[in-house]
Order: C-alpha cells, then sequence, then structure tokens
DNA sequence: TAATAATGAGTGAGTGGTCACTTATTAAAT
DNA sequence: ATTTAATAAGTGACCACTCACTCATTATTA
C-alpha cells in the first residue's frame, strides 16, 4: 500500500517549490503552530521565531498571514487530498478483494492510517471548517469525485454481486466515512493511540451487519 | 414530545438568574457574535455595541472575556444538556415502542430535532472543541452518563429481547452518533435545510441493518 | 413627609500591550 | 555592480481590561 502521508507529498510540493530554504521554513513553522495553538493565536511574530527568520521575511513571500494558511491548506485540498485519494483508488482498486468484507477492512484501515499520519494537517482543517462554512462544501465536491473513480466503480461491481445494497454511493460512503469518524475525530483532537486493526474490524463488522443481532 | 429547544432553555436560564436586562444581552449578543464570527474573531467592543451597552458593563458582571465564553457553555453543558437529555429519556420511556426501529426513529429524530434548534451554541461548541481538548473528554463523559440512566435500560431489554447485539451501551452509542451526525454536521456548520423525517428514517434503516442487502 | 445618605449598576475615556504589517538598512548572491 | 534576500526597528490600529465618576434607586434620618 504505497500511500505517501501528507507530510511527505508535503515537503515534496516544497522541494518543488521556488520557496528559499527559510520560506520553507516558514510554512513548516506556520504548519506547526497553527495545529497547535490555532491560526488565531498564533502571532506572525511567533512563526518568525520558530522558523528562526525575521518577521519581515515571512512577508516577503507571503503578503499576509492569511496567504500563509492559504499557501499550507490550498495545495492540501487541491493537490495532495486528491492525490492522496486517486494513489488511494488505484491502490483499492488493484486489491479488489472476493469479499466485500475484506475489501472494506483494507480501505478501512489505509484511510485510517492516513488520517493518524496526518493529524497536524486535520487539525487546522477541522479549526477552519468550523470557521469558514464554504470549506465544508469545497471538501464535499472533492469526495464526490470518489464516485467517479476506479474506487466506485468496485464498489459498484459488489453492488452487481449482491453484497452490497444497491444505495446511491454517496449515502454509502457517507456511512462508512461517519463510523470511521467516530474513531478517528477523539484521537486527531485529543490525541492518544488508536488501535487501527481492532477499530477497522470493528467498522466493517458495524457497517455491514448493523446492530441487528445475528441469527 | 414535549422537549424544550435551548434556546428556549437558554432564555429561561437566564431569566431566572439574577442578572440584569443589560447582562443579559451581554450573553445574548455574544451568543450571536461568537457562533457567527468566533470567538477570536469577536472583540469586547462588538459585544458592547451589539448589546446597546458600553464595555465597562461587559466587564462589570463577566470578568475576563474568557468569563462570557464560560457563561454561555457552562450551562449549555451543565445544566442545559443534561436537562435535555434527561427529559428526552423520560420521554423515551413513556413512549417505548415494541419494536427498537420504531424506538430509534424516534430517539433519532428528536435529538436531529434539539441539534437544528440549536445550531448557534453548537456551532460554538465545535470551535471551542477543536482547540480545547479536554472538552472532548468532558463531553464524553455526560454522554458516558446516558448509559447509566433510564435510557439504558431502555436499550438494555432490546438487547435481552433479541433485537439487538449484545455489545457494549457505548459501543452501540458511537455507532449510532455517528451515523446521525453525518446529516447534522454539514447543517450545523454550512446551514441549509435537512428533511428530518427523511434522514431519520434512512439512519434507522442503515443503523439497524448495515450494507448488507436485504435477502 | 421631606431631606439626606448609601448603594451599585452603568459609563466611556483611558492604558498598556500585542498584533499584522511596513520600511529603511544591511548582507548575500549573481 | 546590481539585483535580490534578509533583517530589525518601527507604526498605527486594535484589543482586553480598568477606573474614576454619574445617576437612578433605595434606605435612613429628622
Amino acid at each position: 500500500m504505497a500511500n505517501k502521508n501528507f507530510t511527505t507529498l508535503f515537503s515534496e510540493s516544497l522541494d518543488q517549490s521556488d520557496l528559499s530554504a527559510k520560506q520553507q521554513a516558514v510554512l513548516r513553522a506556520s504548519l506547526e503552530l497553527f495545529s497547535q495553538k490555532g491560526f488565531d493565536r498564533t502571532s506572525t511574530r511567533d512563526i518568525a521565531d520558530r522558523a528562526a527568520v525575521s518577521e519581515g521575511t515571512v512577508y516577503k513571500q507571503f503578503k499576509t498571514k492569511d496567504g500563509i494558511l492559504k499557501a499550507i491548506l490550498e495545495p492540501f485540498i487541491h493537490q495532495v487530498l486528491p492525490k492522496a485519494v486517486t494513489e488511494f483508488m488505484v491502490d483499492m482498486a488493484q486489491n479488489a478483494t472476493p469479499t466485500i468484507d475484506e475489501f472494506l477492512e483494507k480501505a478501512v484501515k489505509n484511510r485510517m492510517k492516513f488520517a493518524l499520519d496526518n493529524r497536524q494537517q486535520l487539525r487546522i482543517l477541522l479549526q477552519e471548517i468550523t470557521r469558514n462554512a464554504n470549506l465544508v462544501s469545497l471538501i464535499g465536491k472533492e469526495a464526490a469525485n470518489i464516485i467517479n473513480s476506479p474506487l466506485g466503480n468496485v464498489i459498484r461491481k459488489y453492488q452487481e454481486d449482491g453484497q452490497l445494497v444497491r444505495w446511491p454511493l454517496q449515502r454509502i460512503i457517507q456511512y462508512i466515512s461517519g463510523t470511521v469518524l467516530t474513531y478517528l475525530l477523539p484521537k486527531v483532537l485529543a490525541g492518544g493511540e488508536l488501535d487501527i486493526d481492532q477499530a477497522s474490524k470493528e467498522t466493517v463488522e458495524f457497517v455491514m451487519h448493523g446492530l441487528k443481532p445475528a441469527k
């Protein structure tokens, strides 16, 4: 499962960018501070100090404090996230298993790992989402892409097999995501370790069979 | 279903409190502004203006800006939420239905209505949760109380009836909450209307039977 | 009852401090 | 030598919070 995490992808895109070492340090420092203290409670002074750089240097490249936030979140939403989704979908499509339970457990495990590898960035995103309503719809649109993708086809195959209810994919993904989030959100927000194997097993157990007792 | 919404309860507790009309206006103004702009982006000047009151008046009662936030969130978490849960449980115990599906649909509908009636307060709570990790565990503890309560017994009865898997109640509630949240969160954060009847029907359909097709 | 005193909510002009952002100056790179 | 990067000392706006004072109401006194 060759999924790269965001930190890696972020570093790569930093290298590719024509930003100087110091400007890259600014972004890395901002990433840490925004995640730890939140955007509003991080001062540009804090950022400059953490990056071991003067405040003027911060403003040379990023004209405003919001510009720094954009420089972090926009690549995440428009490049890293789609790229990660694509890699994931290809992976999954190739690893399609005969039973959906097996497939789902792999997929869930994969996504949980990705999320935990990227707590920092997700924390910033969550903070922004609660303040910026249109981020919600933006991410919703990115999620909608799954439906028109190899992964969508894999899932549809299970429907045709009779292994999966014939609900709209959007609805199915909504429920799976929601269940996965009940395990992830507390860990992303409050920290602590998650037993991914256990959590993904439990998730599939519920998501597939619901709360009716097995006969 | 006599469940009062939070706005009512909030107003009631304001009336009961020995706060003067102006101090009540401060809290009401803060509630609106914190919800709209977020705590950090609301100044005490903003609050005073919106409440048509001097800044000194704001600080006469609430010694700090954080004090205002506490005055809004603490009653919500420690009085309003438990009170709402209690009323809800009593309601439910009285209306306990023979099948769990019916029961669940009522319960889910009830909770969705409560949440939508109180978007403002929930938005503030969500904003704070992303910054204040220990709020997560605090709310988790409140949720745990449900388990040791009449509602817990109602649910346990369905387990003994063989209508509900014998998982720990905490796990069952986790999944139901997660699924409900997939409908609620977008609406609370981004606005828009929710067809509660439809949503609660769909929720129960999934939560009870999962994604395996009915034979 | 009339005059006076005490009370406390309310006021708004400060106050010190922080913040995002600028600019004059210096160092480095080409 | 000239352009570019980096610095660090500003700068004004704004912020949370304070305080000396007002004034309407209530309690006390005569």
